[in-house]
This record gives C-alpha cells, sequence and structure tokens, in this order.
DNA sequence: AATATTTGCGCAAACATTTGCGCAAATTAA
DNA sequence: TTAATTTGCGCAAATGTTTGCGCAAATATT
C-alpha cells in the first residue's frame, strides 16, 4: 500500500509538500500540485489515519455511549447523530453499555486509548468517576439527561420532572385517581424525574400514593409488559398507567390487550419519549414527546464546537468557555390510548 | 499522558520489557513484571491505540456498513454484532448508508484509511467496485444477503427466493388469489429476490401476474404506507399483501387501519424478517422469520476468524481458506395478520 | 573444566504522518 | 546596485508503539 513517501518520490518533491497539499496547511505552486496529485491518483493513495491521528491528535471519530441501540429511541437518536458527526467528517465508535457498569467502564477505556476527539453519553448509568477518567485526559464530553455536579461538560437535558408532572396531570383531568407507574431502572435517572413529576401531580390533587402502584422495569419491552401484569394482577388495579418510556407502554400495550381489556376504554396508557412505534401500536399511544432530532443535532453541534474551541486552545472569550446547560421541553401528543374515565 | 516511555523509567526496565508484559509475548521475571504494573497503575498509564495499531496493524476495529440504524432490523442485528464485538475485543464503527452510494464509498475510504481489521456489509446497494477497493487491500470482509460473483469473502445469506416463495404459498392456500407485493429499492437485492419467490409461487398455482400489484418502497415505514394507499386505491385491490420486509408491511398495516378496514377480514398481511415490533402491532403480524442472532454471530465469528486467519500468514489448509457461503433458511411464523379469504 | 544451551532482557529500526525551523531564489524597496 | 522582504519548498524531529536481533549471565551438557 502506497504510503506518502512512494508520493513524494514520483512526484519528485518532499513529503512535505505532499503533506502540505493533502492538508492544505500551506500554498504550494500549481505546477507541484498537480504532479503530486497525480502521483496521489496513480498510487491510489489514501493517508493512513493512524499516523494522522498519532502525530497530530486528530482522529476525526467521536465516542457514543448508549445503553442499547436496539431501543428505537436511542436507534434514532444514534442514526441522527451519525448523520450529523458525518457531516462534520466525524465516524463514530458504537458502544451499547446495557446499563452495565463494567461495560461502559471498559468503553470509556477503549475509547481513550482510541484518542477519539469527544464522547457521547446517553446513559442511564453513567458512573461518574469513569466521566472524571476523561475530564482527566481533558476530552470533550457531552452528557445527556443526566445532571452530574461539578461536571465540566456540556450537557443537554429534557424536563423530565415537568413531563412526568404533565402525564399524570393529563391522567387526572381525564378523571382518573388510580394511575399506576411503570419506572425505569436507576433512582438517578430521567426515569427517576419522570416519577418525581408523576408523584408531585398526584399530590397537588390531593391524590394518595400507593406503593404498589409502584413498579420497576428497564425501559424494555418485556420489562414493560411484566409491570403491567403485576399490575393488572393487584387486588384493585390502576385505570391508567404512565409508563416512563415508549418501549415500556408498547409492552405493557400488549400486556393489556392479551388481558382481553380495551384500551382505552378500560384503562388508558401514557407513554414518554414518542418514538415512532408509538404511531404504528393498536391503539396509538398517547405518551409525552422529546424532540428527537433537535436533541441529536444539538448534542452533535456542542460536542464539535467544544473540540474545536478545545484544539485551537485560544483562550476565547469566558463566555464561550462556559459549560452550556440545555433543557428541551417535552410536549403531549394526543393519541388513542387514553381516555376519559367511565363514571360508573 | 504518560507514554510507556514514562512507566519504563519509573520501573527502571526498558521499554522492550513494559511492552512484552503488557502483550504477554515473552518472559519476564515476577519482579520486573511487578515493578513494570505498578508503574503503570501509578501512571494510569494506558497504551495509545494509535501509536499500536500503526506499528502492528492491529487496530481491534471492524467497520459495519448498513444501510439505517433507524431500520428495527439492522437495529437488533447490529447489536448483537456489537455484544459479540465486544466479546472478542472489537470495537464497531457505525456507518449508514442510507442507501447512497456516495456515502458507502466515502465511508469505505474512511474505514480503510482508519485501518479497520475487517468490514461487514449489510447493504442493499454495495457498489461492487467498492469491494473490489476493499478486496485490494486484502481486508477481510464479511458480506450480508448479496451474491457477488467472484467475490472473495464469506458470505451469509437467507434464502430470501424461498422465503418469498413460501410467503406467497401460504396466501395462496389460504385462497387469496389477488395479492399485492410491496417491494424493496433495487433490483439486486434481497427484496428482488423476495419477489421472485412470491412470483414463482403465483405462476406454479398459474394465476396471472398483474404489474399493478407491484408497488415499490425504500424498506422504510412510511413507504410501505404510502404503497399500501396505492394498492387500496386500485379499481379491484388485492385480498392480500405481502411485503418484502416488516417495516413496510407495519406502515401496511397502518394504512389499512386507517381506512376503516378490518386485518385479517378485509384484507391479510405477510411481512419477511420478524422484528421484535412485529409482535406488538395489531393485528400481530404473520411474517417469515429470519434467525436474526443467529445470524449475527455468525458474521462476526466468520469475520473475526478470516481476520485471524489472514493476520497469522499462514498458510492454512486450503480448506480453511475457502470463502464460506452460509444460507440460512426463513421460517413462516403465524400470527393474526392472515386469514382464509371470505368466501363471497 | 570447557562448551553448549537456555534464560532474561535491551538496542534501535520501523510504522506513516505533521510541523517548526530555516534556506535559497525571486521579487520589491531604497 | 544593494538591502529587505516575500515566495516556495525541504530537513529532520516528534508522535508512541512493536519486534527482530543480539548480548550477557546462568544453567546444563559432555
Amino acid at each position: 500500500m502506497a504510503n506518502i513517501k512512494d508520493v513524494a518520490k514520483r512526484a519528485n518533491v518532499s513529503i512535505t509538500t505532499v503533506s502540505h497539499i493533502i492538508n492544505k496547511t500551506r500554498y504550494v505552486s500549481d505546477e507541484l500540485t498537480e504532479r503530486v496529485n497525480k502521483a496521489m491518483e496513480e498510487l491510489d493513495y489514501h493517508p493512513n489515519s493512524l499516523a494522522r491521528g498519532l502525530r497530530s491528535g486528530k482522529t476525526k471519530t467521536i465516542g457514543l455511549v448508549i445503553p442499547d441501540i436496539s431501543n428505537q429511541f436511542f436507534a434514532e437518536i444514534s442514526r441522527k447523530i451519525e448523520d450529523r458527526g458525518f457531516e462534520n467528517g466525524y465516524s463514530v465508535i458504537l458502544c451499547n453499555t446495557n446499563d452495565d457498569p463494567q461495560k461502559e467502564k471498559t468503553y470509556i477505556d477503549v475509547l481513550l486509548a482510541k484518542k477519539v476527539e469527544g464522547i457521547i453519553f446517553i446513559s442511564t448509568i453513567v458512573e461518574s468517576n469513569n466521566l472524571d477518567r476523561v475530564m482527566e485526559f481533558n476530552i470533550p464530553i457531552v452528557v445527556v439527561d443526566r445532571i452530574i455536579k461539578d461536571i465540566k461538560s456540556d450537557t443537554v437535558l429534557v424536563d423530565n420532572s415537568k413531563g412526568g408532572y404533565a402525564a399524570a396531570k393529563y391522567l387526572i383531568e381525564l378523571g382518573h385517581r388510580r394511575i399506576g407507574c411503570i419506572e425505569g431502572p436507576s433512582l438517578i435517572t430521567p426515569s427517576a424525574q419522570r416519577a418525581e413529576g408523576y408523584k408531585l401531580a398526584l399530590q397537588e390533587e390531593g391524590i394518595k400514593i400507593d406503593p404498589d402502584l409502584f413498579v420497576t422495569g428497564d425501559f424494555r419491552y418485556e420489562s414493560g409488559n411484566k409491570a403491567m401484569r403485576e399490575l393488572l394482577a393487584l387486588p384493585n388495579p390502576p385505570t391508567a398507567v404512565f409508563a416512563c418510556n415508549d418501549m415500556m407502554a408498547l409492552g405493557a400495550i400488549q400486556a393489556i390487550n392479551d388481558n382481553g381489556m380495551n384500551i382505552p376504554d378500560d384503562i388508558s396508557v401514557i407513554g414518554f419519549d414518542n418514538i415512532p412505534f408509538s404511531e404504528t401500536v393498536y391503539p396509538t399511544l398517547t405518551t409525552m414527546a422529546q424532540p428527537i432530532y433537535e436533541i441529536a443535532n444539538l448534542i452533535v453541534d456542542l460536542l464539535i464546537n467544544r473540540i474545536k474551541l478545545q484544539q485551537q486552545r485560544i483562550r476565547t472569550s469566558e463566555q464561550e468557555l462556559e459549560y452550556k446547560h440545555v433543557v428541551f421541553e417535552t410536549k403531549l401528543i394526543e393519541r388513542d390510548s387514553c381516555k376519559r374515565i367511565r363514571e360508573n
């Protein structure tokens, strides 16, 4: 495989000149430029990214740490991140943590060793000492949906608490009083905040919180299904359910349908995320929408911006350096899975 | 950031020794091993993968080229590929081609420049001269769902033609004679083979092929939806539909539901893939299942095996070197979207 | 006791780039 | 005409590893 030396030899110029032509990093006469381009063409030369990265510190690669790409929410967001990264010349290394702290740690080590220029964390767990390691090496990070104190990174959030509040409020307005909640795995995660918002709404209305109505899942379809079956088995089952994400809501819907009950006549379901499939299930799922595409684009833009800033090492105005924390609002999407409670 | 030199200095040994300890590539006395390990610990040393890759040619990275991760079929398969890659110490660079040959080409260049050790192609397009380039550089590839003549690579296939045949046969046995077909984009793709199988089954039964009943989609949900609306608008609409993948089948289901018709009473739908969501829609989707997880595992195993073989450069028995072509069979999964035609 | 083998480790080249420094030649200014 | 500046390019160091070769010391063989 041809290297820069071969090109230089064939074009009868120095390696330096070839490099400068490739990178457009200083003026080279038309004549030499042409000769070099011809030589590169003839030799089918492509610069070796490893050598480049080693010398320059720029690998044009970012790491994407997510729980599970087979969750449609993460698939959608990953797709957009890859798109926008590609537009900017970046490749992405895909890291599913599967909510396993050990796997997360291993992946972070790998990403650091591979000298990615930045890392995106969309993880329900994110051990914060893992993040500390990343920050030590001064590589830019964007953390999504987690607030970590004292962190030096841009953050993009969704107002989960408000979203949970709105979801519960909506159900209450439809006359429901006994509302189940299918939570996510962790206590320090978007799911917890969503549940908090839900509780707040109930309290405001003076509805007592019944611990029986809380079931914990893991954000996946099956766990939503299982959780719903538990709720249905209760002596006094809920008339409505708030699932902390759509995947679990879909599982819940399946459980209800399987049980021979009707949505929304017998029981209402509301989800969170607004993944494409929420429009596809029967009945279509009412849900709190996250602006997925905007979020994805912002994530990449923040990261790349931060990378640029760091690389030019110019101490631009302090303002530029301040870490941004952007909060997106959720939006209620009314579909067919919720209905005013029957007055018996 | 500490490098191997720092470690060597602190442990008072040569760089060589440190390297050998890290790679377990020759015996080092317990004493030195301990000193070096301590030094690595204290300095929080991690080998630089770029330098490693540059010198050794091994980057522990593979490229995954797929059309679109937001298609649940590819999401599932990617997830498994990532899992199995991780088990074997490989990271994966995610490349969505979006069925754009130009993007595919660019990504291949990127992967080659980044010196991935192998590439997995699950692409409906795959410009074969792109593949030629990869093979020139002698990097192992596994091609999925495409037969490319004279190709030097392992191939894993699904018997698409037989699958299409079985799907059509099933509908015919249910009494259907007017069966629509929602195809995929390309003419040289799994979709085309599935459609071929479908046609064959019809011909065997002496059913005339009506061009009006063929609509072309792009494997995505929306296109299935649109295609179905076109079929429904026909003066003489079909009583059953074969969609060449599940995503389009889901779109079709939605279109039918929206049209106020009933599945399977008014019209039957069969899909292809058996993605998880096919079990979730209403009605649940009858489909030709691909053994997704087996396929994914085999893909990675084949690739890694090929990489190993190539790296040790030992001309093992010719048998070992022969390229494998594995064909998986599909399986009919009967659910609720198909029904014996009503005899009017 | 002399020779051969094994054990344990280091030297330095090689991998393919980028980039600071500097040097001629050409051009401009004085 | 001379001095100063600009233009156009090359030298060689640096990036952080792996690995072929070889050298002493220790052990085994005759």
